[in-house]
DNA sequence: GCAAATTAATGATTTATTCAAG
DNA sequence: CTTGAATAAATCATTAATTTGC
């Protein structure tokens, strides 16, 4: 699957930019499907042409390139032939159990690189797993409990508090009471990547030091 | 298919409260899950810590500096430091439209990446604004068309073939027509940090206090 | 006992909906 | 009101547990 990595793009600041337009209309009406060809306009951005969107180093990467190596004595160890999906270990599902007990539901990106890291002991996992785990378990949650307080009534959905833990660099662990209703501020972000690309990472000795890659920053000023 | 049992490492049963999750049977309930093949000898996960999750340097996240911290946990959503939302400029949106007349739709990572690098010539934007302008614009478009539709029960674009744009290696431009109206390819993924996160400026602060707090939860149900 | 066939569970994507900035 | 941003719901796809036939 494709090879996921933490983007942390743009961040930079930058002056904001000169930008010519603002307030200005913004939206075209809609010309649902039409040729491009039919549409001359816009094209003001002269400067900008799709060829320059191609990096050297893009375009369809293989998959591992030819792995001869699927012999019999082929390990039951990660080896993540050309992609398959990630398939959680005990451990690694008991620890986001845990955190989501915990009241976890949608971490940042930096919570899930940590978590990541973490899980990571326990076999191969990316951080984009951290995140679906989360995603998909929280909506799981929700239906089933959707479903049993259809046939149950039983409306208490959670008498317990809600609790926030919280992290400290002493590894202290703190509680406290949710407080806000209704919050939307998350900030975690994701986008799909390519699809075969390659996991290359193959077997052998990978094992630790996945460093994430981060995004591949070009050198654009910040 | 090509592969099979994936990193089953190890399995220290991590017996955890088996309250939560786990088990979601729908209609019949499949043995819990097990892993087979086994290796014991994989040290506990009770060597699990949170106070592990802190690392000393997970990474320079720091991004524009500029925003003084409210508190542990602003009650409110996050001041951006430097501007709110991206706020596109003409030129931006004409290269957007470009492609999405051109039959770009959801651009992975790499193309994400690329426009990105493009657009911000014409200012400030982050791969997360042209990932949701796409997102955005693909939906209002199809409801504005499901809006005329409506009134004008007319499909003359259907005979107009949609083009798919795609970009190789070299450079080179290619299209093809569209036969599947659903294509379900693309994986891989990335998130990427949103503001906040920044915190004091420069380096350094790094040392100190990294609080992060586990995504409190709250009442779900909309 | 094994392995193909079934099916439940769940990882991964896409689409729809919602919220709020401007 | 428009639309960037974010989340939830729906859906697709793959894995693994279970069943079944030998």
């Amino acid at each position: 699957m494709g090879n996921m990595k933490v983007h942390q793009l743009a961040r930079g600041l930058w002056e904001h930019e000169p930008s010519l337009s603002l307030g200005c209309k913004r939206l075209r009406p809609l010309a649902p499907k039409l040729h491009p060809s039919s549409s001359p306009d816009h094209t003001s951005v002269s400067s900008f042409d799709l060829k320059t969107f191609i990096r050297p180093e893009s375009g369809p990467r293989k998959l591992c390139p030819s792995d001869d190596k699927r012999d019999s004595h082929s390990p039951q160890v990660e080896t993540h032939p050309g992609g398959t999906r990630w398939n959680p270990t005990q451990e690694q599902i008991g620890i986001l159990e845990m955190l989501y007990r915990g009241g976890m539901r949608t971490p940042n990106a930096q919570q899930i690189e940590q978590i990541t890291a973490q899980l990571g002991k326990y076999g191969k996992i990316e951080g984009k797993n951290v995140f679906y785990w989360f995603q998909n378990h929280k909506a799981r949650e929700r239906q089933k409990q959707k479903r049993n307080s259809l046939g149950l009534s039983h409306s208490p959905r959670n008498s317990a508090p809600i609790t926030t833990i919280t992290l400290d660099s002493r590894g202290e662990v703190m509680e406290r009471e949710e407080d806000s209703p209704y919050k939307r501020k998350c900030r975690s972000w994701s986008f799909e990547y390519l699809e075969e690309e390659s996991r290359s990472s193959s077997s052998s000795q990978e094992e630790e030091n996945r460093t994430l890659e981060l995004f591949p920053l070009h050198p654009e000023g910040r």
